[in-house]
RNA sequence: GGACGGGUGGGUGAGUGGCUAAAACCAGCAGACUGUAAAUCUGCCGCUCCUUGCGGGCUACGGAGGUUCGAAUCCUCCCCCGUCCA
């Protein structure tokens, strides 16, 4: 890879426009798209993780979708890689990359990189799980006090899955997760990074949430569950735990739940929920050029697009 | 018209003389978060003042009075809601 070659990041909460906007912006400048979610990674889960249609998605190259079966346990540390080869794919053919992201911990793993710590083992996580299941979240906690005093002052007790990961790293490295933080990590090199972040006011961004679950319903996500369901996929698969994916399976398993438009509300209201999250993360992001409005406004494209030019 | 049951903070709802600005849950707001991250977890949540303290003042449990050292809790009247009887 020779010299500089520019990565424009688009981050915002979900339902914010991003999509939109990075389509307009790739074609204007020639780029292509690449996906920065946890949830688009999965194939077969379409509609709620709001993947473009396919017909959309041809008109501009797109990348890092469907990537893994619903089945397997894609993580953080997967994204970086695959991202990491497609940036440079996309950068030796010259164009401009442009990168969507609503997951900011992928987000950090691709640009700042990931310490050098052991990846998942299940079954040492799956004997974790049941000790925390049977004396309780503390219990571990006060054992991680013992192995690594300084991570566990930095995590809740009550904080199972991170306790679990911080357990897990002492388990398999016999170090403290903590000591072995900051090493080794390399971040992203040879782009030059400009983000651009969307921040529509709340109360817009809220309706807007509403709006765009209640038009995944139209598009028929419950028959894409139940299709999903057909095909065999477990109930434990990961994809179930996605917004909206899983409250659906429900009230499909369990006729006599809730009625279907309880069900959108519950999902409106999580997914607003999960938009406050990504907001709390993407505030702490430096160098963001902040636009106050969605992608689908010609102003904000108009903008983000002089912030492209004048960065060249 | 009569008989019960009930009206509590944004919502649900506990509390039946002081330990109650009032449980719990939800919503909301704010925050943390390097391999599950659309996950997981934390704090705040009547108003207000300052010397920011397990600090002071004010307002609050349908309304108005009353009993009491003290009331969301007891009494009286009134208003509203639900169920039942006429």
């Amino acid at each position: 890879m020779s010299g500089e070659c520019r990565l424009v990041v688009i981050l915002g909460p979900t339902a914010s426009g991003k999509s939109t906007l990075a389509v307009e912006l790739a074609r204007k400048t020639g780029g292509e798209v690449v996906c920065c979610d946890s949830t688009q990674i999965y194939r077969h889960f379409d509609i709620g993780t709001g993947k473009l249609p396919i017909a959309d998605q041809k008109r501009i190259p797109h990348h890092l979708t469907d990537l893994a079966e619903p089945e397997d346990v894609f993580t953080a540390g997967d994204y970086r890689r695959q991202a990491l080869r497609a940036l440079e794919d996309i950068s030796g053919r010259g164009k401009l990359s442009i990168l969507t992201v609503g997951t900011g911990l992928y987000l950090r793993a691709l640009l700042e990189g990931l310490d050098d710590l052991p990846g998942r083992s299940e079954t040492l996580r799956e004997r974790l799980r049941q000790r925390a299941a049977a004396r309780g979240a503390e219990y571990l906690h006060r054992i991680l006090v013992k192995c690594d005093p300084a991570g566990a002052a930095q995590i809740a007790p009550r904080d199972t899955q991170k306790i679990i990961r911080a357990m897990e790293v002492c388990l398999l490295t016999g170090k403290p997760a903590s000591e072995l933080r900051g090493r080794n990590r390399t971040g992203l090199t040879g782009f030059r990074v400009l983000k651009i972040g969307l921040m529509p006011p709340r109360e817009k961004l809220y309706a807007q949430i509403d709006r765009r679950v209640d038009a995944m319903y139209e598009l028929g996500w419950v028959e894409e569950v139940r299709s999903l369901i057909r095909q065999g996929i477990s109930a434990n698969a990961k994809p179930f735990t996605f917004l909206g994916y899983g409250q659906i399976r429900e009230h499909i398993a369990n006729a006599a739940s809730s009625p279907l438009d309880a069900v959108v509300r519950e999902i409106q209201k999580e997914t607003r929920q999960y938009a406050k999250r990504q907001i709390t993360w993407f505030r702490r992001e430096r160098d963001v050029h902040w636009l106050a409005g969605f992608g689908h406004e010609a102003e904000i494209e108009r903008r983000a697009l002089e912030i492209i030019q004048s960065q060249s």
